[in-house]
RNA sequence: GGAGAGGUGGCCGAGUGGUCGAAGGCGCACGCCUGGAAAGCGUGUAGGCGGUUUUCCCGUCUCGUGGGUUCGAAUCCCAUCCUCUCCUCCA
């Protein structure tokens, strides 16, 4: 959520921040509801101030007995009450259509987000690795988890419908060695404090954290009226909601393995098969609540750990710098992680790490206390470390062999019980 | 799911229609006292919005949240959220 009274002192600026974003136009409309609403409210105000003015003049001639002054003065004021509720009223409507306004329009994107259109134009930063050449044709993750009889698409539809998958022996057990390994790795190594969170949350903690208003339909709702998280950023990010912090409490360092649902209203026909795109899937996530100063750094620190997961994994990936048309509603810059895929032959996401500056700690209130006393909005940063079913994917393609067999990453040989390959079915 | 109780400032807690944004206490800040500290004494101590263009002042809103009644609401009414107790159910 914007500044109002930013946008008030900066609207030219502004508008060449939403013109990024395709929108045009916006500061003007935004300072206009604002003006009425501004107006309307000082009006409203002086008819208070009359009200207030007559009910204490009331209350005093009440106390000294002297009914027929009291009696009068109502008489006078009587009219002046109709006027503040129809007032309220049109306050309470302005003040909606304002905040209406300003909640669905996204973040300002930092000077550094290269323009363009759509993912085609994002930068390589850098790669990491080789992408694995093999001497046979590599099959795609589904083709071989279908093979070893451990990843069931069929079964899944039956009871859940399409985009679910039921897991099973050393694939089932792959995804939890993932989510430990991973887990430790953001504790142990980076200090990350381990959450587990809310899976269903209210209308409140998504416009906090901005899934809310303008991506309802991408997100699965109860028929109380809660919703399943898309991703655990939104419940950890909300742990800092409405808070007050002290500075010396930031940075707040949060790492959660949760289940994330979506609804993937908009992409039909895209990735049907296999594990790449599912209503239901893991993720371990990273959030950082920040000192304002610091979110630079946390980025690149937050990239760090997830780059670390693929290296230890012997993945072969990418860093790209999403450009303009990519780059998502809530953030002011991201980076993504896509991982080499032999069977697909292209680099994937399986991993993106958005600082939004203080565009989330707006929508919900987390500040902190600086040393003067002065209370500021923090700045909030999400990351996956990694997504765990992209992951597993990655493992299959890029460790299978000829014969179908998967061989286990050496880092994961101790969360396998020993485990060092996942064979063929002869 | 049923019955009841309750949500007031950083914290505790008073306040059932009239100068209540709110007693008192704790905490905190500053000052006095002290060799220094504690104790004691004194003073001060919420936030949002708007105006003023400011280290001052004014208005307004805020006593879980949202409505309503009233000239006037922390106080009355309705709705809603949350917490606690008992019962029920349950992993």
């Amino acid at each position: 959520m914007h500044d109002i009274k930013w946008i008030r002192n900066n609207a030219a600026m502004f508008d060449q921040a939403m013109e990024r974003r395709k929108l045009s136009g916006v500061a003007d409309k935004a300072i206009e509801l604002d003006k009425a609403r501004r107006d309307h409210v000082a009006k409203l105000q002086e008819l208070q101030t009359q009200r207030n003015n007559a009910s204490k003049a009331i209350g005093k001639a009440k106390a000294s007995g002297d009914e027929a002054v009291a009696q009068a003065a109502i008489a006078k004021v009587a009219d002046i009450k109709k006027a503040i509720q129809q007032g309220e009223e049109t306050e309470r409507n302005l003040t909606e259509t304002l905040n209406n306004y300003l909640a669905q329009l996204p973040n300002i994107m930092s000077d550094d987000v290269p323009d363009g259109a759509d993912e085609d134009e994002n930068i390589e930063m850098h790669k990491v690795g080789e992408p694995k050449i093999f001497d046979f044709e590599a099959k795609q993750h589904f083709d071989l988890g279908e093979a070893l009889g451990q990843m069931d698409f069929e079964t899944a539809a039956k009871m859940s419908g399409s985009r679910f998958v039921i897991l099973s022996k050393d694939l089932a057990r792959l995804e939890r060695a993932l989510a430990n390994f991973m887990l430790d790795l953001h504790t142990d190594e980076y200090g990350r404090e381990e959450v587990v969170v809310p899976l269903l949350v209210n209308a409140n903690a998504l416009e906090g954290t901005g899934q809310l208003p303008k991506f309802e339909e991408d997100m699965f709702k109860t028929t109380d009226g809660k919703y399943l998280i898309s991703t655990s950023e939104v419940s950890l990010t909300n742990l800092v909601r409405e808070t007050v912090l002290q500075e010396n409490e930031l940075p707040k360092r949060y790492t959660s393995y949760s289940n994330c649902f979506r609804s993937e209203a908009g992409s039909a026909g895209r990735d049907t098969r296999g594990m790449i795109r599912q209503h239901q899937f893991t993720k371990v996530e990273m959030v950082s609540i920040t000192h304002p100063d610091k979110s630079e750094e946390e980025q690149m620190l937050m990239l760090e750990s997830a780059e670390l997961v693929l290296k230890r994994l012997g993945l072969a990936y990418r860093v790209v710098r999403l450009c303009s048309g990519d780059i998502g509603f809530s953030s002011k810059r991201t980076f993504d992680l896509e991982v080499w895929l032999p069977g697909q032959n292209m680099y994937r996401e399986i991993s993106s790490v958005s600082t939004c500056g203080d565009f989330q700690a707006r929508r919900m209130g987390a500040r902190f206390k600086t040393s003067a006393g002065k209370t500021n909005f923090v700045h909030t940063l999400n990351g996956s470390g990694l997504a765990i079913g992209r992951t597993m994917v990655a493992i299959l393609e890029n460790y299978q062999t000829k014969d179908g067999d998967i061989e286990i990453p050496e880092v994961l040989h101790s969360y396998m019980g020993g485990k060092k390959v996942i064979k063929a079915i002869k």
